[in-house]
Parts: C-alpha cells; structure tokens; sequence
DNA sequence: CGGGCGCATTGATCTGGGTCAAATTTGGCC
DNA sequence: GGCCAAATTTGACCCAGATCAATGCGCCCG
C-alpha cells in the first residue's frame, strides 16, 4: 500500500486532495514505496564484491571476467552523495569517471545567462564520463542519495588500453547514448509539449524496468524543474500537461512519480 | 572572384540584387568557387591508395599503419552518390558502414506524421554508422555529389575486433559526437532562433575549418529546410533571421553559403 | 503544533515563432 | 535568352507555450 493524491471530483474545479489507501495488488509487483528506487549502498560497498553489485549485470562490468572485476575493484573508490551534492561541475578539470551504483544523477549544461539543459538523468548502471575530455562537458549532481564507484581517470584510461573488450563495451554504452540523443533531439526539435511528456514517462520506464521489474508506476525523483529543462519547457507548462493528462486518466500523479493509466494511448502518441 | 549578392542599399527596401565581383584578396585564403567544397572523387577513387586519400588525417584511418591501411583498402569499397541520392534509410537493416570522402551528407529521422528533425550534417572525413544496431536510426542521403568508403558490417565487425586502437579512434569519434549531440540539446531546448542560426552558422565554420584553410566563407550546401530541420525551425523563420544578420550587416548571404562579416558578435552571442 | 520555505499548481496575459498565402529569385534546360 | 520548377523571401495573422503573478501544499524544525 502507498499513500496517493487522488483525481478530479469537481467539474472544472481543482483536484481534491484528501488521501486514500491504494491497493497496489493486481500489479504484478511489489510495491515501491515512495516510488524511489531502494538505495543498495550495502551491496554496493558493503562486503566490497564487485561480483555482488546490484548493477552489476547492466553495468559496463557485466562482461569481465572474475580476475578482471577482482582488478576493476581495486581501483574503485566506492563514494557516497547526499541529495544536491555536486559529482562535477561543467568546465572542471576531469580527474574521475563514474558508475552509479545508486540513486539518479542529474546531468546538466547552463548558459552564462542561466538557462539551462538537462542532458540526462543517470539512473543505477550508467556510466559517467565517456564523453570526456580534459574537462568534463557538463555538470551531474545528485538526485536524492546516490552511490558511486569512483575511478581516477589515469587508472580509467590504463584500464581500457589494456582491456579492449572493456573499451567494445564503452563503445556499445556510447552509441547507445548517442542513438537517445538523437531520439532527444527529435523530441526537443519536433515534439509538442504534451508528446514529450509522454515520451519522456515512457522512457523512463523503460529505463527503470531494466533494473527491476516492470511496472507502470515510475518513479520521478527530479523535480518538475528538472524535468522542464530536460524537455526543453517551463515548469508551468510541464505542470500543466501533467494536470491534464491527469484529468483524462491517461497517467495517475502519485507522491515521487506517476502512474500510467492508459499506456496503449500514451504509445500510440510517442510513435 | 565569386559572384555575390550585395547587401541593404535602401532604407527599408528590400535587397538589391544587381550582382558585383567580389574581391577576396583581402582574406588570408583562396577563393571557394561557388562556396562549394572542392570534389575529391580522383584522390579518393582514382588510383586508389587511402594513403592518398584527402580525409585521411582528419577520419578514423588516422592512426592505422601502412600495412593495416593496405588491408583497410581491401575491404572499402569507394562509392558515388549523386544529389538526393539515398545512401540508406532509418529502420532499414544495417549492411554497410560509410566513410564520408567528399561532399556533404544529410542525417535525418522521420516522425510517421512527416516531421523531420535533421540530428547532422556529415562532412569528408566523417564516419557513418557508429550508433548503427541491426538497423539504422536515421536516414542519411547525399546534398550534392558524394563520394564515401563503403564497409560491408562484417568486415567493419571483424576489423574493429582485430585492431583496438581502431576501436580506439572509432570510440573517440563517438564521444566526440555525444558532445556534440549535448550542445545541440542545448540549442534545440533552451536558444533562441537567432542563437540558434548563429551557433550553426559558427559551428559549421569550424567544421570546415578542419578541412582546410580557416575562412570567413562558410559554404551551405544544403536547403533553408535542411538548416530549419536541423534547428527545431521552420523555413520562414530561418529565412528571416538570416536577412535580419544580414541587414544589421553580422553576415553577408552568398551563393551557396554566408560571409561572417561580425565574427566577435556572433561569439558573443553564442557564448 | 505552527511558521516558514521550497516545490507545485493554477490563472491571466503576452509573444516568439509557427502557419498560411503570395510573390520573388534561382537554377536547370532547351 | 526564355521557360519552368523548386527554393527562398516576405507579409499578415495566429497560437502553443512562455511569462508574470498568486495561491496551495507538504515538510521540516523548533
């Protein structure tokens, strides 16, 4: 059970807001409480295994072998954010690279006169840092807690010379990055509000299903801001779109994130 | 000499369209004809050596031996294109990979309602097929003649197995684009029309810059509607920010491309 | 329990860039 | 050079989303 805010009960009045049970056990999942992600500092620092990282398996580690994570993990300085921190900051020289164990990492870039745009949100399992040069390109900070692993950049660089199907797996994460930042630019170019809400939910929850189970609950641990500067909208406009895809029950806007009542409509729009 | 089209000579009247010679003795280069980037189909194809080849400093062969490029050479197979010709479409199964050697080509994604958003330009020198799966993510198809490299995928698999520093170079390309793909996020989210002409406009400056000598000529090969799509614009729009520049004298409009008249502001406002 | 702060929502109004509709220009081709 | 089709420019008007301005609401902390 979760605590939500419920739906419109008036004509053209505002949504009531007095809070209900909801029964979440006709989804094939357990619940997410608060709809954030369980953090899994423990695992990921706890006994120290690499071998035993929940992010393993989607991470740029999953295909080496058990001498080669014995030697990754030695080079790892597991590291801890709390909500706000900053991991780097645009322009700044580029000492470390990152992987995010967990929590969400906001991934920035601003004007001089403030403006700014979000280029990402790293969820658990992502790589920080491919795009790097001797500074890094844009700012992260953290979204609620996050962990990390941590690598120096000489031990980052040494590591890929000597493993080359490490490097073929940053390739693959690479392009793969550059394959959504077209799909973004297409969205930021072409898209109208409403269908870059909807795509930007629905991607998120593609994303979240690969670390857990499916679900049509996702989790939004970014604000409302975040989300505006990650589409390339204010955030009346994004609050907005949301009330309205509220009140004609394609998506249910719950505490951290929303559910999406009515994802065969919300496909047919991202198509 | 070229041939230009002079700028404001009335008040608020439109343009005079007499034509005058242009002198560019001034400028620290040689003349583009036409603003069109000289054809290299001889080097490239003529007697065949990629040793011989006018990208190959500036692409991925960059930093093969003479031997490895024998066997590069081996597997290419130089391929002509002429104006509009489709070198391959979004969706369809990804044979080949293309090594761009002369000429412009134009990257784009289709929305199923006609919306297109251009997400590149490729130039000479540039690689096609990084971010390729099974299929490709976007269309690519000629502005003007082009000449490319094909590489059937297995070779270009096999290849990139058997040479990690050619991993190596084709990982830089890639990293080298999502840096590229964040600006352009920047742009299409948060820039203004103008800003938006102007970083273009710089940036394709640099870019052939690259290729050969610096110039304040910047050749556009391709449509008003290619640029639009490329910016989140529409035609209308960026025909009239281009005749705003060039009333308020920042650019001179030519055949074929611009002449940055007022390099400082347009860093300025790009900045 | 209450006060304050930050995020979110909502309403009213404005505007940059889109849309629609003509010209006008350019380039290819006979 | 003249003709046609395509590309570009220009003008008039409109609208999706921005801007400006209040509230609303949860949450933290004393």
């Amino acid at each position: 059970m979760i605590w939500v805010k419920f739906g419109p009960c008036g004509e053209k009045g505002a949504f009531c807001v007095s809070r209900h049970k909801l029964d979440f056990a006709h989804e094939q999942e357990g619940p997410i409480v608060n709809c954030q992600p369980a953090p899994c500092n423990a695992v990921a620092q706890g006994d120290g295994a690499c071998g035993n990282c929940m992010v393993r398996l989607v991470s740029v580690c999953a295909p080496l072998s058990e001498e080669e994570l014995a030697l990754l993990e030695s080079l790892a300085t597991p590291t801890h954010f709390s909500s706000g921190d900053t991991l780097f900051a645009q322009a700044a020289e580029a000492h470390c690279v990152y992987n995010v164990t967990s929590g969400v990492v906001r991934l920035y870039k601003l004007l001089s006169d403030g403006r700014r745009q979000v280029v990402g949100f790293a969820l658990p399992g992502d790589f920080l840092g491919l795009a790097m040069r001797d500074a890094y390109g844009f700012s992260a900070d953290a979204i609620g807690e996050v962990t990390v692993c941590a690598f120096s950049r000489a031990a980052y660089t040494a590591l890929v010379d000597a493993k080359p199907h490490l490097l073929k797996r940053l390739h693959e994460f690479a392009t793969h990055e550059l394959t959504l930042a077209h799909e973004q630019m297409m969205l930021l170019g072409r898209r109208t509000a409403e269908e870059k809400l909807i795509c930007f939910l629905l991607g998120m929850q593609q994303r979240w299903a690969r670390l857990s189970k499916p679900s049509v609950t996702v989790p939004l641990p970014m604000t409302r801001q975040d989300i505006a500067d990650f589409l390339g909208l204010t955030i009346e406009t994004v609050s907005r779109t949301f009330t309205r895809l509220a009140k004609e029950n394609t998506i249910l806007i719950v505490p951290g994130g929303v559910r999406l009542m009515n994802p065969d409509r919300m496909n047919a729009v991202a198509a």
